[in-house]
DNA sequence: AAAGATTGAAGGTTCAATCTTA
DNA sequence: TAAGATTGAACCTTCAATCTTT
């Protein structure tokens, strides 16, 4: 890979693209604080729990489901657990099993329809449907380059 | 805007949206702390005081370039300033003049390369032309939607 | 009063070191 | 020993309150 300086264009792409990153998820955060009480961050874990685990999961599928280091996983869920939405117990398989409590299950209810109005508004009704296709083939090969698109 | 579910394509879309984001960012933050010793943020802030002002810049006018509110460009400077990488004085006009100091310089020029590596490895060259393309258009929708195309 | 900047507290993230248990 | 999890320190971000100068 070349490390010459970058062209006028491949500053204007790399800036764009981290203002776009940068706004959205500062947009959706801030939306989701202000109108369901939750960061991304206890969004994102509340529902996977939910949706992946059935209201509970092993921490460790956690950690990885969200690309999360353990310790960032562990530290997070111990102010959601402070705040009453989860519960610890140890695993039989080994581990930890995180769990929904029924706090956990009101507040992300209530949020489910704040995040879904916010991402439209900030992302999905702004493309037009072949940008949505273009979005999603960018993305996949930006995060995973060697597979076959 | 609706708020009803997402539709599972709407979230894949929303998923690989945020992946890429946050992938991408962090690849490019790690490299430059480990080849560099810089932070995305320490190098943005360096970045522009030698791009937009020739070595320095007042205070205000960095803050609107970087998007950022006032109090994390304080809190961001003042570790800098600890660093020895740039200097505050009173401006002429009013509010707050930063420039770099010699060290500032130097840690920037040596980074520069390892960033325009970084940016290609992670983003550019995983990208064909057209998706160059699609993706400033797609940037400049989201970020500005009034604007025409 | 308004504009520009700073501060402190609380929350979030990372890293390395440590603990625990199979 | 290794896998899984926790901890503490340092750093970063946000918010609201405050300070300073015009």
């Amino acid at each position: 890979v070349s490390n010459k300086p970058l062209s006028p264009r491949e500053l204007r792409l790399w800036h764009a693209f981290k203002l776009m990153g940068d706004e959205v998820l500062a947009r959706v955060g801030s939306d989701l604080e202000k109108d369901a009480g939750l960061s991304g961050a206890e969004f994102g874990v509340l529902s996977r729990l939910r949706g992946m685990g059935r209201g509970e999961l092993r921490q460790q599928h956690l950690a990885d489901s969200m690309h999360w280091h353990k310790s960032r996983l562990s530290h997070q869920l111990t102010r959601m657990q402070e705040r009453g939405y989860l519960e610890r117990r140890p695993a039989a398989e080994g581990g930890v099993m995180v769990s929904l409590t029924e706090l956990g299950r009101e507040v992300l209810e209530a949020a489910y329809p704040v995040h879904a109005k916010s991402v439209r508004a900030h992302l999905l009704d702004r493309l037009s449907s072949k940008q949505e296709d273009a979005l999603v083939s960018i993305s996949n090969r930006v995060t995973n380059p060697e597979e076959e698109d």
